[in-house]
DNA sequence: CAGTGGTCTAGACCACTGC
DNA sequence: CAGTGGTCTAGACCACTGT
């Protein structure tokens, strides 16, 4: 157990009101902030703090569960307890549903990614039907049943979003959507094929922590938001043909939006 | 210290792998979704749940950590632990910065308050001149110094919003701009005033875990991210005239956009 | 194997709340 | 005042990682 060098986490000021555990988390914090300890390096270990501190080893983890839920440090069992690394952030622009980008063979997700330079997936295709939520019904004009596709989305092996789409069964049923691979373009293009040409979407946004579920399924590092993105699909008649309802990884994503001024 | 409801919580499978502060933490998560406790209700007392489980107090806390930082629970000194109730939500429209919205006296955000019933207030207004930071002057075409306009937002007191225009100074300086109060429409009537007509904003919506002076500012529950919104106005020579950079508690705001299909 | 973080105990004293 | 959560100690044993 080396001694830590000296200086680069100051001391504990035992007169201050504040706690000695709150402390020690703002003296790592700035460290961290200072570039003292870069993007996927080690911090000292429990026990090196524990001595350089000098206080017990639960006061100790109580700081570090403090940087760990802001989302700044991970642990990892047996090795140790880093900087978490930013990674690469996806753009979702407002026209990536665009009718001339749903023009070619690709999905918006594979194109995009490979444009990016990382390697695309989607798993854990299911197809079937449902009776619908109030919530997604409502949205959907009071269908009985719908059918609902959901699937997982990966960069380089890194799940960044989970979404489930619905469609009124009327619709749908025994048509290309309700294939797992429903073809070229994706959905929107299939239904513009069956004659719900597309006016608008709306979308809504939100963030909170996940649930233990969705920590699983997106292997979310604890102190990580999700961003949920609710999103309608609308025909030119005004019927909604489509709600999406997609669950990403914040650290995954970024979302641009071009607003007119009039 | 009375007994707790038999059945309600259930018990820890000492043969299961689980750890058992994550199992209390399950059973405790279990009751609040099931509606056995409601938004506002009290959970047992740290001791009632020692009792009840037959672990150590320590073990106890742990469970009410992850709760907390799943955003399900608040602990008050003195008092206990208790559901967080969702606090009503704001929502933003995606029009919101519309001309039309501008040509009355107030801003929008008074408006749209007291039209939900709301007491909007606006306060630690700060204006003044300053040199941005790479990412906002590369936003603005790189001005050497910018103005800075600072203010937080409340509704019935609570604080919800933080925001901070920037805009380049050789615009701004000198204009009704660089008043704390710009007058009837706010800086983007001043602007379009000034000759510079709006044609659109650009919006990118991120989430993430606050930092904690953002606790401090906007009051935060532990385990309630923030949304970091940043909108730039350009004018109709496509000249960036302003930078606005939100910070919002994520669970009172939902943001809304339109886009439309092609 | 030694070193790391993960879980858990059984205490102690403190500060805040409400009666 | 009793009851609540907040902080802290000094241990213990375990599971995982790397050599």
């Amino acid at each position: 157990m080396a001694a830590l060098p000296s200086g680069v986490l100051g001391v504990i000021d035992s007169t201050s009101d504040r706690a000695v555990f709150r402390q020690i988390a703002d003296r790592l914090r700035e460290a961290i902030d200072k570039g003292r300890f870069k993007e996927g390096a080690k911090l000292p270990s429990e026990s090196e703090l524990v001595e350089h501190f000098g206080v017990s080893r639960m006061t100790v983890r109580n700081s570090l569960s403090i940087l760990q839920s802001e989302g700044l440090v991970s642990s990892e069992h047996g090795k140790g307890v880093f900087v978490r690394p930013r990674p690469p952030v996806r753009r979702l622009a407002s026209d990536r549903f665009a009718r001339r980008h749903r023009e070619q063979g690709k999905s918006a997700f594979t194109v995009e990614a490979e444009a990016a330079g990382s390697r695309p997936e989607v798993d854990s295709l299911k197809v079937r039907e449902e009776r619908p939520t109030s919530d997604i019904s409502a949205r959907l004009g009071q269908p009985r049943k719908v059918l609902a596709r959901r699937r997982r989305y990966l960069l380089d092996g890194r799940p960044v979003e989970f979404a489930v789409s619905y469609l009124p069964l009327d619709l749908a049923r025994d048509t290309p959507i309700a294939e797992p691979n429903p073809g070229p373009g994706g959905i929107y293009a299939r239904l513009e094929e069956l004659g719900h040409r597309l006016d608008h979407f709306d979308e809504e946004v939100r963030a909170r922590m996940p649930s233990p579920d969705e920590v699983k399924t997106l292997r979310l590092a604890s102190g990580v938001p999700v961003i949920q993105l609710v999103r309608t699909a609308y025909d030119t008649e005004g019927r909604a043909v489509e709600v999406c309802d997609t669950v990403m990884s914040a650290d995954a994503y970024v979302l641009a939006y071009q607003l007119p001024a009039n």
